[in-house]
DNA sequence: GTCTATATAGGGATAGAC
DNA sequence: GTCTATCCCTATATAGAC
C-alpha cells in the first residue's frame, strides 16, 4: 500500500517528519532527528522547507491529499449505501492501520498540538460531512432511527483511530503478544459488529429516557 | 464538582499545569506561561516541584487518584451490573466534561507526550480490567454474545474522549453556536444509545463475515 | 544540493538576596 | 516563599564554502 521504489530526498524528509510528528508532537519534534533518519545534515532540511512549520504543513498536506481521494472513490463507486459504508469503516481501518503516524498527527492536532500561527482547514470535516450524508440517505435513515448520522460516523471514525493509536498504551496486555495482523483483525470484527448493531437496533429511547 | 474555595499556591500551580500540558502538550508547555497564569515568577515553581518533569508528574497523580476513586464508588455499589455500566458511563462523561484538560493530557499520553524518562502506570489498564469484568458478568455476556467486554469498555471510552476532545476541533460546525450543556446532552444520549444497542443486539455474524 | 560553522533566541534550572 | 539575575544548553535558522 506504502509507495515503494527510490524515493529523492524531499520525500524521505517527508515521511521522516511524519513518523516524527507523529510520536513526538510538534513542539517534541527536533529537526536534528528528523536529518539524522534522513541521513543529511539538519541545515540541508531547509533546501526542501523553509522552516519546521513548512515541514508540517507539507506533511499534512499529503497525508489530506491522498485521505480526500480514497474516500471520494468509496463515494463515486457503484453499489448499495450500506456497501459504501462498510466499504469506508474499512478504508479508514486501512489508512490508520498503513500510516499510524499520520493518524496520530491528527489526533494531535484535534488537540491543539499544532505551530503556533497555523489556521486548520475545514478539508476533515468536509469529508465527514459527505460520509454523514450518504448515512443520512434513505435507505438507512430508516434503520439508524434516531441516532444522529453525523454522530455515528465522527463516533466511529474517533473509535478506531483511539483504538489503534492509544489502545496499545493504554492497554498493552489486551493487544499483548500477538502479531499485527490478528490485532488489527481482532479491532476491525468489534467495530465493525458495533457499526451493525448500531445500524439495525431499534430505538431504545424507553430505556435510554431511562438512565437519565 | 471541582473542588472550590481558596487554594494555595501548590494547588493553583498543579491548575495551571493542568491546563498548559492539556493544551500545549508537555514539550510545547512553558513553565513560564504556567507561572505568568498563577501570577508568580517563573523561578518560585521550583519551590514547589523539583523540575517540569516532577510537576508533570504530580498533575498526573492527582487526576489518576481521582478517577480511581470515582470509578470505584460506583463498582462497590449496590445494584445491577447494567445500572452500574450506565452509571459508569455517566461518571465518565462527567469527568471528561469537568477536566477537559485532564482528559487531553491522558489522552496526549496515550500517543507518547510525556518526558524522555517517564514510564506509565498500569492503574488506568487495572481499572478498564474491573470495569471489564463487570460488563462480562453472567447476565449482561448473554445479552452482549460475541462482543468482548474488554473491547467494549475501551471502545467506548475512546469514543467518548474524542468526542468531548477532539470533536469541537474536527468538525466545528457540528458543535457549533450551542452552549456546552447542549452539546453534552446530544453526546451523552447519543453513546447511550451506541452502549444500548450494543448491549442487547444479536449477533450479526452472518453479515458481518459477508463484508471480509 | 549538501556540507561546516555560526548567529540568535528561548527555556529549564540554579544562586542567593530579601 | 518569593523575588531578581544569571547560567547553560539546545533548537531553529542563516551564511557561505564546496
Amino acid at each position: 500500500m506504502r509507495p515503494q521504489g527510490p524515493r529523492n530526498t524531499r520525500q524521505r524528509i517527508l515521511e521522516a517528519a511524519e513518523t516524527a510528528f507523529g510520536n513526538e508532537g510538534y513542539s517534541g519534534t527536533r529537526l536534528h532527528h528528523i536529518a539524522e533518519r534522513v541521513g543529511v545534515q539538519k541545515a540541508s532540511l531547509f533546501h526542501y522547507f523553509t522552516s519546521k512549520e513548512h515541514l508540517y504543513c507539507a506533511v499534512l498536506d499529503e497525508g489530506a491529499g491522498q485521505a480526500e481521494e480514497i474516500v471520494k472513490h468509496v463515494l463515486e463507486s457503484e453499489g448499495e449505501p450500506i456497501d459504501k459504508i462498510r466499504a469506508l469503516l474499512r478504508v479508514c481501518i486501512d489508512m490508520v492501520v498503513t500510516y499510524p503516524e499520520r493518524t496520530k498527527i491528527q489526533l494531535r492536532q484535534s488537540l491543539g498540538d499544532a505551530p503556533p500561527g497555523f489556521q486548520p482547514t475545514d478539508a476533515s470535516e468536509r469529508m465527514l460531512c459527505l460520509v454523514a450524508d450518504l448515512v443520512a440517505s434513505d435507505e438507512l435513515a430508516k434503520s439508524l432511527s434516531p441516532i444522529d448520522p453525523f454522530a455515528f460516523v465522527l463516533g466511529l471514525m474517533g473509535m478506531v483511530a483511539f483504538f489503534f493509536t492509544s489502545g496499545p498504551v493504554v492497554a498493552p496486555s489486551w493487544f499483548g503478544q500477538q502479531d499485527a495482523a490478528s490485532v488489527r483483525d481482532r479491532i476491525e470484527r468489534h467495530v465493525n459488529e458495533v457499526m451493525e448493531r448500531c445500524l439495525d437496533g431499534q430505538s431504545h429511547a424507553a430505556k435510554s429516557s431511562a438512565v437519565l
